[in-house]
DNA sequence: CGTTTTTGACCTGCGC
DNA sequence: GCGCAGGTCAAAAACG
């Protein structure tokens, strides 16, 4: 069950003490305030920590336990007898002060909250449980409304990003830099193809150099688009349809070269596959030609028609590198895990869309150090800057237009950051979070750059890690990255030095209010 | 029992 | 036309 999520961790114990209690904090509806991002700020919701806090004064008033003073004030030693109803053998362990559940659902939430309830309610009058109950309510309904929104966002954002890179396209381009490649394979669209973003159909990335898909088998309605498709080959792109396509918004043609342009992503990883923060299914596998390891196709599930789809397979020299091959664009809002690598490929196939390639690496450049929640653009552009010598790399080679971005290699020195890191703290660093789960994070390969100058990064990176639901991940996911956490854990904690500046940054992020849940 | 993975079969495009 | 390779389907198996 390889689940894109692979965010398992979120449900282990090590890190998230007084998980019940957790999970009514206004702490989990929202992902830290993103520094970079004002719009996350905009969608905070004060009032509902407010509701928060006066729900904790009552309870003080009743002599309860304040399940949010244990977060305030960082005592992870704290026990009582609240605190025992979801104790476990990780009282040795580092409470971060991170919300680490993911139930977001109302009933999930309902479900905890009703065991928290009582609890408290089990020595006390009943008159109080009313207000109580009022201010669940609340919670409830603005969490709802906190769930539009952040979909709301996630399309904007999304648009946000898709407009800028088209910017920084048009921006960088000059009449010699127009290649071959986009115009080509612009011209190869069937002209059928149409935005894939709101109807649902399944309309399939596809052009008549691809292979084609359905083995005629199954009548899916992605296979009635494909012969629709194959009716009227590419090849055959007659002057009619090219009429046709020039009567089609640009967008048109944008978007559908967006679905089957291709971004390749090399990363070195022990795991079988990388986590981008999208939810896939495995619907092929195949032996590749020339390579032992055999290729693997996923489908993206966390909407029904979405046409993105990926491809991984080990490299056959080095097996330790995992090539992720991502195809097609999402039509669903996606959680801030998954934007990152969605703006990435989002503006891969932009990139060539604009037929530069160095306009291309400018448009990345420009999105990526823009874009807060692209974790590839940080592993690529440390610290946002712009370089010249970014890890991407056009093929028009390919069957396909593909960008290619390497991760495999170790960012150059970069002279601006307080980048004292000893190659021994590095390297723990990478083996800390590149193995941070049975999937490699992008975030990991991120955070072995940033992690000791950014601890505040770090905690916004695992936050966001620890916001999707556990049902995605498959137990031995969980298991394994329970042991992830542990040896993450115990790593963190062995360095002094980055222990105080987590506890800064845990501070930091607790006094800010800043925090998350998971969109689904 | 529903969902996901596995895996053999099938289809298509391409090169010869 | 044939064979090959890539990609996908879908029944069966596995899993929770």
């Amino acid at each position: 069950m390889d689940k894109g999520w692979c965010l398992a961790v979120e449900s282990d114990p090590p890190l998230r003490p007084a998980a019940a209690a957790y999970t009514t904090t206004p702490f989990s509806f929202f992902p830290p305030p993103s520094a970079g991002n004002p719009m996350m700020r905009m969608f905070q919701f004060p009032d509902v920590e407010a509701l928060h806090h006066a729900a904790a004064d009552r309870l003080h008033a009743a002599g309860e336990v304040d399940f949010f003073a244990h977060h305030h004030h960082h005592n992870n030693k704290t026990t009582s007898p609240s605190d025992d109803s979801s104790h476990n053998d990780d009282d040795d362990q580092v409470n971060t002060g991170l919300h680490l559940l993911t139930a977001n659902t109302v009933s999930d939430q309902s479900t905890v909250d009703d065991q928290t309830q009582d609890h408290r309610t089990t020595d006390h009058d009943d008159s109080r449980s009313k207000p109580e109950a009022e201010l669940q309510v609340e919670l409830r309904t603005m969490n709802v409304e906190n769930q539009r929104l952040r979909d709301m966002l996630s399309q904007v954002s999304n648009n946000y990003t898709s407009l800028q890179i088209h910017l920084a396209s048009l921006t960088h381009q000059t009449p010699n830099q127009q290649q071959v490649v986009p115009r080509k394979y612009l011209a190869l669209m069937p002209p059928g193809e149409t935005s894939n973003s709101s109807s649902g159909s399944e309309s399939s990335p596809r052009n008549g150099k691809r292979p084609s898909v359905s083995g005629g088998r199954g009548e899916s309605p992605e296979s009635a688009t494909n012969k629709a498709q194959k009716l009227s080959p590419p090849r055959s792109n007659s002057t009619a349809q090219q009429q046709q396509q020039q009567q089609q918004p640009n967008n048109n043609n944008a978007e559908a070269a967006m679905r089957k342009a291709r971004v390749s992503v090399r990363a070195r990883s022990e795991a079988p596959m990388i986590s981008d923060g999208c939810q896939w299914r495995k619907y092929g596998q195949k032996m590749a030609k020339g390579n032992p390891c055999p290729r693997a196709y996923y489908r993206c599930t966390m909407a029904a028609g979405c046409p993105v789809r990926k491809q991984v397979q080990r490299c056959a020299e080095d097996k330790t590198i995992l090539i992720t091959t991502y195809e097609g664009g999402h039509n669903h809002p996606l959680p801030p895990a998954a934007m990152a690598m969605a703006s990435t490929t989002t503006a891969a196939a932009t990139m060539l869309l604009s037929g530069s390639t160095s306009s291309a690496d400018g448009a990345m450049t420009m999105m990526m150090a823009n874009h807060p929640n692209n974790l590839l653009a940080r592993a690529m552009i440390p610290n946002g800057a712009v370089h010249s010598n970014s890890m991407a790399s056009i093929s028009a080679s390919a069957p396909f237009p593909t960008v290619t971005l390497d991760l495999t290699h170790t960012s150059p020195p970069n002279n601006n950051n307080n980048d004292n890191n000893t190659p021994v703290q590095l390297q723990r660093q990478r083996e800390t979070f590149g193995m941070y789960n049975n999937q490699t994070k992008f975030s990991g390969v991120q955070l072995s750059h940033e992690v000791a100058n950014s601890p505040s990064q770090l905690l916004q990176q695992l936050h966001h890690q620890h916001q999707l639901p556990p049902r995605v991940a498959s137990p031995v996911a969980r298991q394994q990255g329970s042991m992830m956490v542990d040896q993450s854990v115990s790593a963190i904690t062995s360095d002094p030095n980055f222990t105080a500046a987590l506890a800064a940054a845990i501070s930091s992020i607790m006094s800010g209010g800043g925090g998350n849940q998971q969109q689904q």
